[in-house]
DNA sequence: CCGAGGATCATCT
DNA sequence: GATGATCCTCGGT
């Protein structure tokens, strides 16, 4: 395996970079050890046509790596208390990203189940705020180049099948067809609605 | 199995 | 002062 190089993130549009990160290896070399593990489900967000986006009205002081070179990231706090990691995507100044929602667990078990308090090896990576306590991912991270240290991308095999549905926990744009998983995996977060 | 409700706070209006 | 790209627990079926 090796580094996604950034020009991934140009190869396609936002949806399409988000159906390309299932498969792919993400990894956090942390003090207490590396930890990671396989992306199994992601959702685009869009600039435009996208109410859901955090970009949707503009660029703010939270939302400023959205708009930053494609390969980067974007960490955000969810409901003051989980982190939330995306990808930022070919933006070009527009403020797109993918929300990594859950990975297959790889690298460094022990710790990750040291970092989630004991819950059950299923649970230990099947949600975005999951995965980031997992692998103690925080602000500290946001707006990382995520093809170097500590926080970085690999490559990997694309899954046999994947599957689209609408978004999880939103209040608006739930009929986009915006989230991507891998097919019959069993650390996707939940089964689709839609 | 499923849905409701609470926790908790950085950020935005 | 209100909100939320979540998670966990609890109660009902």
């Amino acid at each position: 395996m090796e580094l996604l190089p950034v020009s991934f993130y140009l190869a396609g549009d936002t949806p399409t970079i988000a159906r390309a990160l299932l498969g792919k290896i993400l990894i956090h070399e942390t003090d207490q050890g590396r930890v990671g593990g396989r992306i199994v489900e992601t959702e685009a967000y869009l600039a435009k046509h996208d109410p859901a986006s955090h970009a949707a009205r503009g660029q703010t002081r939270r939302n400023t790596s959205m708009f930053g070179q494609p390969g980067t990231s974007y960490v955000y706090i969810s409901y003051g208390i989980h982190h939330c990691l995306n990808v930022v995507c070919q933006s070009q100044g527009i403020g797109e990203a993918v929300l990594i929602r859950a990975l297959e667990p790889l690298e460094g078990l022990a710790l990750m189940r040291n970092n989630r308090g004991g819950v059950v090896d299923k649970q230990l990576t099947n949600g975005p705020g999951k995965l980031c306590q997992a692998l103690d991912i925080d602000l500290r991270l946001d707006g990382h180049d995520l093809a170097a240290h500590p926080l970085y991308l690999l490559t990997g095999d694309p899954p046999a099948a994947i599957g689209t549905s609408s978004r999880i926990g939103l209040s608006v744009g739930r009929e986009l067809p915006l989230r991507f998983y891998v097919a019959d995996n069993s650390y996707v977060s939940r089964p689709p609605r839609y």
